[in-house]
Formats: C-alpha cells, sequence, structure tokens
DNA sequence: ACTATTTCCTGGATGC
DNA sequence: TGCATCCAGGAAATAG
C-alpha cells in the first residue's frame, strides 16, 4: 500500500508515525502470539508429536524463561509420553504421561497405586509441561541436525529422533511443569463462556473495557491486537469503562470477540502446517486488521483517521466515529 | 478487592 | 560511523 491510496499527503504523517507502523509491521511478522496464533500452533504440534516420547532434555542457562526448577522440568518431562497438546489461554498444554524408567521396571515393582487397585491394570501418571510463547516464543520440530538458533532455551530429544525446540529471543516466554496434570489457566475461555457468564465478568468495573479484555483472570487468550479489532467491530470505545457498557454494547462485543477469534484460526488453521517447523516457516495468513497498527490511515467504514491512544501502557487504536 | 503503573527483554529503527 | 534512545508486547510485581 502506498500513501496515495490512503488519501493522504505523505507530509500529513509525522515520523513518528511512520517509525511506528514500521515497528508494528515488524511485531507482525513475529505473529504474536494470542489466541488464535497459540491454538494452531497447539494444534501442529498435537499432530505431529503426540504419541512421541521425550528422552531428555536440554535447559539454557538462561533463567528467565523457566518459572519452574530446572531440576523439576527434567525430572518430570524425561521418560515421559507425549498423549496430546492443546491450548488453554495463551498457554500451550502438553499432556504427559509418565513412563517407568528403565531401572524402575527391573525389580517388577509395584505400579499401580492402591487408590485404583483392581481398576486399571497399569498407573499412568499424569504431568504437564506448560509453555507460554510471550511475544516472541515459538516451538520448533526439528530434526537433530538443524542448527541452534542462540536463543534456544530447551530441547526436548524424542524417541522419533526428532527434537521439540522452545526458542525465545526476547525471553518474555515462559515454561513450567505441573507435575499432577492439574494446570489453571484462570479466566474462562472465551470461545466456550455463554453470554451470561460473559456479561457478568464486566459488572462493576470502573476499568477501561479494553483492560478488562486484557485481563486473564476474567477472559483468557485475547491480547492487545484482537482487543482492538474486537472492539472496532462491536463499536466502543477502548476507554469505555466496563461498568457502563449497555446490556446489548455487551451482547454485541460478545459476538465480536468471538468472530475476530474464530476467523483468525480459520485463516491460521489453513496456512500453519509448516509454522512449527525449523525448516519450513512460511508463516500464516493473518487476519485483515481494521485498526490495529493503522494509525492515521483511513477508518475502513467512514474513511475517518484511525487514532491511537495508550491504555495500560499498550497502544489501542480506533476509529472516533465509529466507536462510541 | 480493585485498579493503575512499573518492570522485565531484545533487536531494529531513528536521532544527534 | 557510532552510541544513546525509543518502541513493541504479556504478565508478574508493586504501588496506590
Amino acid at each position: 500500500m502506498k500513501p496515495d491510496d490512503w488519501g493522504l499527503k505523505p507530509e500529513d504523517r509525522s515520523q513518528k508515525t511512520e517509525a511506528r507502523r514500521l515497528t508494528t509491521f515488524l511485531v507482525d511478522c513475529f505473529f504474536m502470539p494470542e489466541l488464535p496464533e497459540v491454538e494452531t500452533i497447539a494444534r501442529g504440534l498435537d499432530k505431529r508429536v503426540t504419541g512421541d516420547v521425550i528422552d531428555s532434555v536440554w535447559l539454557g542457562s538462561k533463567p528467565e524463561p523457566l518459572k519452574s526448577p530446572a531440576a523439576e522440568i527434567g525430572a518430570t518431562l524425561e521418560h515421559s509420553r507425549i498423549t496430546g497438546v492443546r491450548r488453554m489461554g495463551k498457554h500451550i498444554v502438553i499432556d504427559l504421561e509418565r513412563l517407568r524408567s528403565r531401572s524402575n521396571r527391573k525389580p517388577k515393582r509395584r505400579a499401580t497405586p492402591k487408590t485404583s487397585r483392581g481398576k486399571k491394570p497399569q498407573a499412568r501418571v499424569l504431568a504437564q509441561w506448560i509453555v507460554h510463547l510471550g511475544m516472541t516464543g515459538s516451538m520448533l520440530v526439528c530434526s537433530p541436525g538443524a542448527p541452534v538458533d542462540k536463543h534456544t532455551h530447551a530441547i526436548a530429544q524424542l524417541a522419533s529422533g526428532r527434537e521439540l525446540r522452545f526458542v525465545d529471543p526476547r525471553r518474555f516466554g515462559r515454561l513450567s511443569v505441573s507435575r499432577n496434570g492439574g494446570f489453571e489457566a484462570g479466566g474462562v475461555e472465551p470461545l466456550d463462556v455463554d453470554l451470561e457468564t460473559f456479561v457478568r465478568l464486566f459488572r462493576g468495573r470502573k476499568t477501561p473495557i479494553k483492560s478488562a479484555l486484557l485481563n486473564q483472570k476474567l477472559l483468557r487468550g485475547v491480547g492487545n491486537i484482537y482487543a482492538d479489532e474486537a472492539l472496532f467491530r462491536a463499536g466502543i470505545r477502548p476507554r469505555r469503562r466496563a461498568a457502563t457498557l449497555t446490556r446489548e454494547q455487551l451482547g454485541s462485543l460478545y459476538v465480536s470477540v468471538q468472530e475476530v477469534l474464530k476467523e483468525a484460526i480459520a485463516l491460521g488453521g489453513s496456512s500453519i502446517s509448516d509454522y512449527v517447523d525449523a525448516d519450513g516457516e512460511e508463516g500464516f495468513f493473518q487476519l485483515q486488521h481494521r485498526v490495529y497498527g493503522r494509525e492515521a490511515e483511513p477508518c475502513l467504514v467512514c474513511k475517518a483517521p484511525v487514532k491511537r491512544i495508550v491504555i495500560a501502557g499498550r497502544s489501542s487504536h480506533y476509529c472516533a466515529n465509529c466507536q462510541k
């Protein structure tokens, strides 16, 4: 898109705006992982690594990405079979089934806990590997020979001969394990929640609706981009206090949030197949943003310039004409 | 109990 | 050319 297409003279745009647009574009290239991206990545991983066994684990020396003690992560992941990969909020949850180690198998120790004795023949010790991608994190399924990125923080060697790698240059991502498989993400799933529960989330809240949408303890999975997009579609300004929204507006927001997320998942799902492969990083189609990153560009509905303000330290984009 | 603000972290772009 | 500064983001920590 060239300046001419926007109907604006180049001198109308400040250099700062230009720089910000460029930055937003670059951020886009990283595919900031919000709910739809994480969903797509989790599905891709599920297809690739479910059934495989983690033989051994290497963890990097940088402490930030590790939320659980390194020793605990290692002990939990090694000798575990991956039974599935799914998404909870913005978290990737890798379900694990602990396998008895070789040394334990020899003495034929009784593996069945007393509580379930007689019900099931073999004990299934469940655990979970929880991954949060932060801003720039990625989970790659690689061949062992693939060059190791310098920002690699964890490598799980799989019995199939492949490796599952966690790479994150900015180290906002987090790794942790849940030894009993009881990870709780907090908040409700935007795509599962019913309208009544959704409406109740915002009752009596004085905080701007944008902040409430970003609060993972209320709704989990919505990030800065999809919050802006959902509010635009619902015709609600990001600074509106949550409690002041009418029931009708909340209903509209409910629909918009689900619409935006579902559309993004559909787009991701159709093109993500190679994203998690180190060699096949083709990226994936993204939902056409209507306001996010479009400061000073004409609103796609009314042509008024899109505004940018800062809420809770995050840039927020909206059309002052279409959103009330 | 809520809400608002600050902090962490890097790489790429800009400013002087 | 180079060095300092800014900026993006999620969530935990801190302050009010």
